[in-house]
DNA sequence: GGTATTTGACCTTC
DNA sequence: GAAGGTCAAATACC
């Protein structure tokens, strides 16, 4: 199937899901309503949503993940992907950055605590760069065979935000503030695929970001001037984790909570235990478009504590919180 | 002595 | 050949 059509077949799913959910509102909102017909309603609501999830793992479910258990150079050697790892072309790695500001006398070498432990394993003279930029992986990189690696370098416009790429996740359940501040969410349910303990740590890191640790920079930069400020946007390129955020989507979004829809805008807000609430999900655009509600309403919020995530169209998205992934249920 | 950092060399991609 | 990313020996630090 053709990825358009595919997409169709996935939009009128969903499409279907949000009518069901509507009349089964309007039901709701009736004085005397059958039960049988809002049972019927649920029912295919729930089957609605199962066929478009079922849509979406048969898109990308094929590829599997990385194989991070690595044993250090001879294996990786072999396979291009541990080849390409030990060359700087994670291509199937996720991907984020974030800015950092740091004080002024802060240099890259400074404490940039982020919940992990690091290594710095070289410096390049970045052609076009004003200032060098460190290459660090996980210290338990031997040990546990974690493959997280991160590149820092300071910003040319302004000295005192730091450009933090991540790539890769980390298997070593190092995460210390993180985790701390945030530990992940019990599985909802049993029955869903149990993500891997790579994926684990991918989405335990990503919603830590959300829940926690991330603060959107905003125009006020300067009320924020003692905290390390962080920009962060996510930079998924390949599949090894779609299987997990969409078994997480579906284990945290609740049709039910449908309310009447507004065109065209979808929103999940994340709460402290997950993505709890729903509105007019349009799944094909969830590739496009998470924004932070701080950033697009130019509020001055700089905490993600309640952060909106927008599922809507590129036009409206905010640069600096990205899924760039344009192929990400293709 | 163990661990972290520095830095020149090496490798791959473009 | 240039550039970016990583390796690994040398060095520094605790």
């Amino acid at each position: 199937m053709g990825d358009w059509e595919q997409k169709n077949h996935l939009i009128n799913e969903l499409a279907e899901g949000r009518e069901l959910a509507k009349q089964l509102q309007s039901y709701l909102n009736l004085p005397f309503s059958p039960n049988e017909t809002q049972e019927v309603l649920v029912q295919r609501i729930i089957a609605s949503y199962e066929k478009a999830l079922s849509m979406l793992n048969c898109s990308v479910g094929t590829s599997s993940p990385p194989s991070l258990n690595g044993s250090p150079r001879s294996d990786q050697d072999s396979d291009p992907e541990h080849r390409n790892t030990r060359l700087g072309k994670r291509k199937s790695m996720p991907k984020w950055t974030k800015q950092v500001r740091v004080g002024p006398g802060m240099g890259i070498e400074g404490p940039l605590e982020d919940g992990f432990s690091w290594r710095k394993y070289g410096q390049k003279d970045i052609l076009g760069a004003k200032h060098p930029r460190g290459y660090y992986r996980c210290t338990h990189r031997h040990g546990r065979g974690c493959l997280a690696t991160k590149q820092v370098q300071r910003s040319d416009e302004d000295p005192t935000i730091l450009d933090v790429s991540y790539k890769g996740s980390h298997t070593c359940n190092n995460s210390s503030s993180l985790a701390a501040a945030a530990p992940p969410p019990p599985a909802a349910d049993q029955t869903h695929q149990q993500p891997t303990q790579q994926n684990q740590s991918e989405e335990q890191l990503l919603m830590n970001y959300f829940r926690t640790g991330l603060k959107v920079l905003t125009d006020d930069l300067h009320t924020n001037h003692q905290d390390n400020t962080v920009i962060p946007s996510f930079h998924y390129p390949s599949s090894s984790n779609i299987q997990n955020w969409q078994n997480n989507l579906a284990e945290n979004f609740t049709p039910p909570f449908l309310s009447p829809a507004t065109s065209g805008t979808s929103y999940f807000s994340a709460s402290p235990s997950g993505f709890n609430s729903y509105q007019n999900f349009q799944s094909d655009q969830l590739t496009e478009i998470i924004s932070s509600s701080a950033a697009t309403s130019g509020t001055n919020s700089p905490t993600i504590g309640n952060l909106d995530f927008q599922f809507g169209n590129a036009h409206e998205f905010d640069p600096h919180f990205t899924f760039d992934n344009p192929g990400f249920f293709s």
